[in-house]
DNA sequence: GTTCCGCATGAATCGATAG
DNA sequence: ACTATCGATTCATGCGGAA
């Protein structure tokens, strides 16, 4: 055992507005999170209707401004859905909430989904766009703009997205070959900073889960607003896309998770060999059971 | 003259607050206007402050709800601007507010502009999208969906030659009910409806107003809102963009204009030949004149 | 080994029908 | 009247097997 120490990977089961007391002040460099959309997903979360979905939401994000350090980001992915016709419109009475309760709102991103949900109705069209609101406890937080630049030039941009992500990797892997030298190449060549509008098509293909959102979705706001060694939490984990992420780029990460079957898949998924199961405990007088995995 | 009539030009130079009342109840098809931004263009429109903001519009909106036919359509292309570091909240209390006033907030599109202004910030990224926002006054209004379709992607190529197992079934399950030749459409199916997303590039033709957007924008929400012969209203007609692309197409329409340079400016744009200066009048007691020009 | 092509499936929404 | 359920509608993408 040397001076170096791998970042921490900390995965919780259990409810996150309980869970989350459990961690400390200050500790967290980035919240990136994909929260149950209202009424969405009600068999495994049973589902939040969206006339409730700010005073459901708002002890939690109230947890998460205790944890953030003040350096830090909370990026909150989510949109709101139709109802009578309508958008419903918890998403922004959640914004003015929670800036009463002290986060600041200082940027919204808007993901592109390309590949959104098909479908026709006399009144709208399909919805191709979900919000990434950012919030921030203080006017300055870290911000890593150089690790997000991207190539300049319409035609380098337009070859790397027709290469899928699958061929980018494929390529990499052939040494000497041409792609994975050549994409090097168009980066140091001449970059561009990016815009707040990120386009990326959904991941539809996992089988075993459905990924509420594509890996380079929190890979993209990892490498902005944490380094190395520093901390993602994500208080509603799922699948573990932002854990398992963050842990490939050498960052630790926090997950927290309501559903077994999810706590588990990623359990097996994250470096197995390296987790130390804790025993269960049992939580302030509340029956329910904490299991609580760590790797040092 | 014949049994056939040009659709009517109004050109007004006045405050829109004002001037509205003299148009009728119920006789607006669309509405697509691009208001000032708060404390933008001081020069031109006087600034208003970003907190003062949801108040000075709130007449005008009402306004807009009296003309606006049952089944017509408000666009209304806004952005919040940064203020201390943070996204100022009035366009999300706008929307709260409006829908005290009986709007419903249908949609929101996102426009995204391509070549947006360049400019680099240590705690954000460039903005390049702007929310056009969709308000109704009932859930059913008119859409001619048909008149924006996009070419279907090249995937389209693939999956003609053959349709998968799954999709075949899908459809049965409307064949069991129903008509099964819908497939056969479906194969030969040539364009897509497109998305809630808007990609525009900011071509400002008019450098003379300072928030002109490009042709393409209002020409989209021109055909997918309105037929030939439909009135179409911008309250803030600026350099008359939305005037002169509802004419072009057919459409009647009304601008309403303060600042005298860029009515004239417009007036003298939209076929000079056949306009006709009333008098000017002196409106109901106040002071302010107002230059009235028409068309028939 | 590379390209091509079949295939499953998405944070959906509306209107009609049923309780 | 008001809510719950169900069928119908539709497009782009990555994966995996085939050529």
């Amino acid at each position: 055992m040397g001076a170096f120490m791998e970042p921490r990977i900390d995965l919780y089961l259990g409810d996150c507005k309980e869970i989350l007391s459990e961690i400390l002040d200050n500790s967290v460099d980035l919240i990136f999170t994909s929260p149950p959309y209202a009424d969405q997903r009600k068999k495994t979360y049973g589902g939040i209707h969206p006339d409730q979905y700010v005073e459901w939401f708002l002890p939690i994000s109230k947890q998460l401004f205790r944890v953030l350090k003040p350096t830090g980001t909370f990026v909150l992915n989510i949109k709101e859905k139709v109802l009578n016709g309508e958008r419903h419109t918890y998403v922004i009475e959640l914004i003015l909430t929670m800036k009463k309760q002290g986060w600041l709102w200082t940027e919204e991103f808007i993901w592109h989904k390309k590949n959104c949900y098909p479908g026709k109705w006399p009144n709208r069209f399909r919805d191709s766009w979900e919000r990434l609101l950012q919030f921030n406890k203080q006017r300055r937080f870290n911000m890593y703009q150089e690790e997000v630049m991207v190539p300049t030039g319409d035609w380098a941009r337009s070859r790397l997205k027709n290469l899928s992500e699958t061929d980018k990797k494929r390529d990499e892997s052939k040494v000497g070959s041409g792609f994975g030298k050549n994409i090097s190449n168009w980066l140091t060549r001449e970059k561009a900073y990016p815009t707040n509008v990120i386009h990326l098509a959904t991941e539809c293909n996992n089988k075993k889960h459905s990924a509420a959102f594509p890996e380079n979705l929190p890979e993209w706001f990892i490498k902005l607003f944490t380094k190395e060694g520093d901390v993602v939490l994500d208080p509603f984990m799922g699948s573990g896309t932002t854990n398992l992420i963050a842990k490939r780029m050498g960052r630790g990460t926090i997950g927290i998770e309501i559903v077994p079957e999810y706590y588990e898949m990623v359990r097996n998924q994250i470096k197995p060999g390296q987790l130390v199961l804790f025993d269960d405990k049992v939580k302030y007088g509340k029956s329910q059971k904490t299991r609580y995995c760590s790797v040092r």
